[in-house]
DNA sequence: TATTAAAAAAATACTTGAAATATTATTTGT
DNA sequence: ACAAATAATATTTCAAGTATTTTTTTAATA
């Protein structure tokens, strides 16, 4: 990367967004590891041997164990003192409290939303499944995506910064629900609009609504299995 | 500690919940430097200077760097890289934008709470006002502890551990606001039980809508100002 | 004197090794 | 088969050192 600066204005300020571009060893592994545990390269409750995983991937235990507690507070990983670090596995009932969680910030998301205005947004969030809108076969891992990115596009959007930092439950359904749908494109692809709608006429009690709704049809489903 | 087990129980099962005694110094430090930051000896915006403060503290970088990463995941610090970790501070869109996250969480676990339709959490919340009923002179930090414990027992008998996970702003408003309240006992008793009715009603609409309002109205007149 | 450039100092991020402690597995004796 | 003792393993913490980056200080220049 070349630098081109006016070295006066380096002193005095230094540091904008987009100048940017770290190197930091911990960030790499972390995101590693994530991937690692969402695609089940490690399972469920097995158990992370710090020195064994650092030299897996090569790098010295202090930037692991950064990583490690990363992924400790994203509840990917559970931490017994003194006797190590575990991959987390969820129980039925944690689940259920995770989507309660989801239907509580999602919900929210989609009320802020509606009262922003932003016509911008609409826009954003339909993009994310304009592509299905009109085809006869869905192709399930493309939705599979764009489910994913809408639910969390849902909660950047709103730009509330601490919204955003306790919604980190969109991984685990993931992994969890074992990298399936919970339910059919033709029965949410409308439940996403009815969001999205309700977003668009400003109306952020059923934008609330709805959101809830399609989190819970979800959860009830988890439940009866 | 005396320790009286039979061995080959340990052998096999080895730790029990109550069991658990973990001396881990990261703990005692991480505890010490949230008193520091909540009581304000460290600053909004301070740098905390790893190798003074381990100094100070009489202990490594290691456990140090423990304390300050769960910190940061707690939103009391921020960390910019290569240049070091800051105490947080906040401005007046974060703080709204904390409480609009607050309404979301505690609004979900009233909810929760009434649709348990558990006697005994009634009484605990009840436990919390019930010395402030019938007395004309209210003691203001008494009255402020029992508000922060009503609030943090709100989702702490949800028994949804990820809820709980996610309610980690009750520290901010603490130290952000002056360590006063915003509104005064007489205007927010009531509001209090308007919500502890609901849920001992058992309706789980009111009780949401009575604890967002009340956090709505803390937030409202933190935007007037 | 105000700016700019260069040099020095300080701090972070990471590496590595080692000691202390606790946990887990194995062996031994009854 | 069981209990106790022992050995092996892993975590946690400390510590010292290296490389890189940031910040401060000093010197030079217009």
């Amino acid at each position: 990367m070349t630098k081109i600066v006016i070295l006066y204005f380096v002193y005095k300020i230094q540091y904008y967004d987009f100048m940017i571009e770290h190197t930091s060893i911990s960030e790499p592994i972390y995101l590693r590891l994530k991937e690692m545990i969402l695609n089940g390269e490690l399972k469920q409750g097995e158990k992370i041997v710090q020195e064994k995983i650092a030299e897996l991937l090569g790098v010295s235990r202090t930037p692991l164990m950064k990583a490690l507690l990363a992924l400790e507070n994203e509840y990917l990983v559970e931490s017994i003192p003194r006797r190590g670090m575990y991959i987390r596995s969820w129980d039925k009932k944690e689940i259920i409290d995770i989507y309660i969680c989801r239907e509580a910030i999602e919900g929210m998301a989609a009320r802020l939303l509606a009262q922003s205005g932003d016509e911008n947004i609409i826009n954003q969030l339909k993009d994310c499944f304009s592509p299905f809108l009109n085809s006869k076969d869905i192709n399930l891992n493309a939705y599979t995506e764009a489910d994913e990115a809408f639910h969390s596009l849902l909660i950047k959007l709103t730009g509330n910064a601490p919204l955003d930092k306790i919604y980190f439950f969109g991984n685990i359904h993931e992994k969890v629900i074992g990298h399936g749908l919970i339910r059919p494109p033709e029965e949410t692809l409308n439940e996403h609009f009815k969001i999205i709608n309700a977003i668009e006429k400003g109306d952020a009690d059923a934008a609330e609504k709805f959101a809830r709704e399609h989190i819970k049809k979800s959860r009830d489903l988890l439940f009866d299995q």
